[in-house]
DNA sequence: CTTGATGCAAAATATTTGCATGCTC
DNA sequence: GAGCATGCAAATATTTTGCATCAAG
């Protein structure tokens, strides 16, 4: 897992290209997605960040306009699934891709060789440049079936 | 392809099997999707209802709500990515993934082997019974990037 | 007939924007 | 200081819901 120093550096690096500016609320975006392992939807981050440091005032609209900003520049990632709307990770992290069970919305992450390389294949026969991609598996967990079972 | 009758077959086959009701609307969402190749947000598929039929008088909500009872159902299916909400095509297609373009917003369909088996053996991995899976690969397509050298 | 489905409009959510003011650089 | 960023609230956009009415089975 990378360092949040390092995410840091990388998002003032990323603000100076771009003569935008390091503010304390981008900071406090951010680190809310590195201290917190999982999926939010922007609101659930807004939570994070206010309770992360009750006497910054961070507005909703601020974070959605990090939330953008960090996507486009590759420091958060997003997915969204079935009826949920848009949910925010820290990106940067190894390449990896989810497991997403409908009964519980348990998101797994893992990592699989073959798929990755498979991805960089098909991209290249399609001429494409990939700059990104993802892969959800939706099923039901082993822990739902089980349940399901006893009834 | 799926010919739109067994599609439609389908469709009557679910309904009644979970006591619903086959209704005009509920057919019609159903070809708008099978008629129109590409991936269409509610509104559009709202606007593409009206114009198939403009003597249905079909609401927007009719349309939400008969989206998420396919795509439950697996006649459609969703895919979301960047600043745009979801969008639907029709399901039950030759089982398929996406490329999508950045720039020009353009989604390239494209089915692989490789891809398809290992992710059954990554659910089998995790004893996720999987329902569906989805993949996306971002970048930029051949296109795009030959315009940009242009300039 | 009975029950689910629909349209409509209102409500609930989610997201974006304008603008005066505050902070970086 | 100059100019971007922010908070706030208003404006939009998106999605869901309640309910009287309609229509499928």
């Amino acid at each position: 897992m990378v360092e949040y120093d390092f995410l840091l550096e990388e998002l003032k690096r990323i603000l100076k290209e771009k003569q935008l500016k390091f503010t304390r609320q981008r900071e406090l975006v951010l680190k809310a997605l590195y201290e917190n392992p999982g999926h939010f939807s922007p609101e659930e981050i807004h939570r994070l960040v206010q309770q992360a440091d009750p006497g910054a005032k961070v507005g909703i609209a601020t974070v959605y306009r990090t939330l953008s900003l960090l996507e486009e520049e590759g420091l958060a990632d997003s997915i969204s699934f079935g009826k949920e709307g848009k949910r925010y990770e820290i990106g940067l992290k190894k390449h990896h891709d989810h497991l997403i069970c409908i009964r519980c919305g348990k998101i797994i992450e893992f990592c699989d060789e073959t798929i990755e390389k498979q991805q960089e294949a098909v991209a290249k026969k399609f001429d494409f440049e990939m700059t990104d991609h993802a892969m959800k598996i939706i099923g039901i967990c082993k822990e739902c079936r089980e349940h399901e079972t006893k009834k």
